[in-house]
DNA sequence: ATAGAACCTATAGTAACTACAGGTTCAAGG
DNA sequence: CCTTGAACCTGTAGTTACTATAGGTTCTAT
């Protein structure tokens, strides 16, 4: 079976050790075995939930939201409607999450096509007259 | 001329009065002339900087930035081009963001379709699957 | 056998607030 | 005019999700 250190690991999912250390700590990452002289030996499972948790946060989703999520791994006898709940419940989340980005975009949007670029002066700037508004 | 508390800026812009002091502290506001006791007196252009800051901040900007969003305003012999520069790497960054959420509710949604009482494994769960990418 | 990269634990620092604690000032009612 | 309580003051500590540093140990390749 094939096995990876820490630095591996990290390198793999695009963060530092410090984080799998934190992910540890934080109850996402289980305590892996060990070598004979304390180093920490992981196996693909690792890698794969390593990588789950990197992605959902770069998502938006915080500690406490993964946690829920990895409970659908964890704990693969869950009831079929729990789990139907608890997906549905994340789904309407994450189309909260696109709507406000959405729009977000298209405030921005906005602006970059209102404003004429370089060449103009600060005092007609469209993004900033935008920001620079009185309370509605 | 009109005269605000700390507490009435914060109200209007939508704000705790620790993050105003927070504000005062990271140089994003001025500090402001003082009542005998030490109250802070602010006046219009308190207040329409403050909204500035809270609705770039809601737009994703960091302190950082929004201090050089702010140096437009505050030296004019800027030039447009830079504030729609900044807006567009906004842009691009909300945009992944958006492609991924939608990527995960796909998941999601498969998840909750295909989900029929039978735990899944790491092995096959279409969550991990949706976030698991393989690195280069 | 040994150099040095990678690992270990533990603590402190970061961003952007938020929440106290313990005290002072302001504005409204009696 | 006096009192009361809301709002203000400063300063420090807590929060989240890391990131950095210190000081030491282990692994690996020569």
């Amino acid at each position: 079976m094939q096995q990876f250190s820490i630095g591996q690991i990290a390198k793999q999912a695009k963060c530092k050790v410090e984080t799998v250390h934190y992910y540890e700590k934080s109850g996402l990452m289980p305590k892996p075995p060990r070598t004979e002289g304390g180093h920490r030996i992981y196996s693909l499972p690792h890698v794969k939930r390593l990588n789950f948790i990197r992605r959902s946060r770069e998502l938006g989703f915080s500690i406490e939201q993964i946690k829920e999520l990895l409970k659908f791994i964890d704990e693969p006898d869950h009831d079929c409607g729990e789990v139907q709940t608890m997906a549905m419940q994340k789904i309407a989340e994450v189309q909260q999450k696109i709507a406000d980005l959405q729009r977000l975009q298209s405030a921005l949007d906005e602006m970059v096509i209102s404003c004429k670029g370089a060449g103009h002066s600060i005092d007609d700037c469209p993004i900033i007259d935008a920001l620079y508004v009185e309370n509605q």
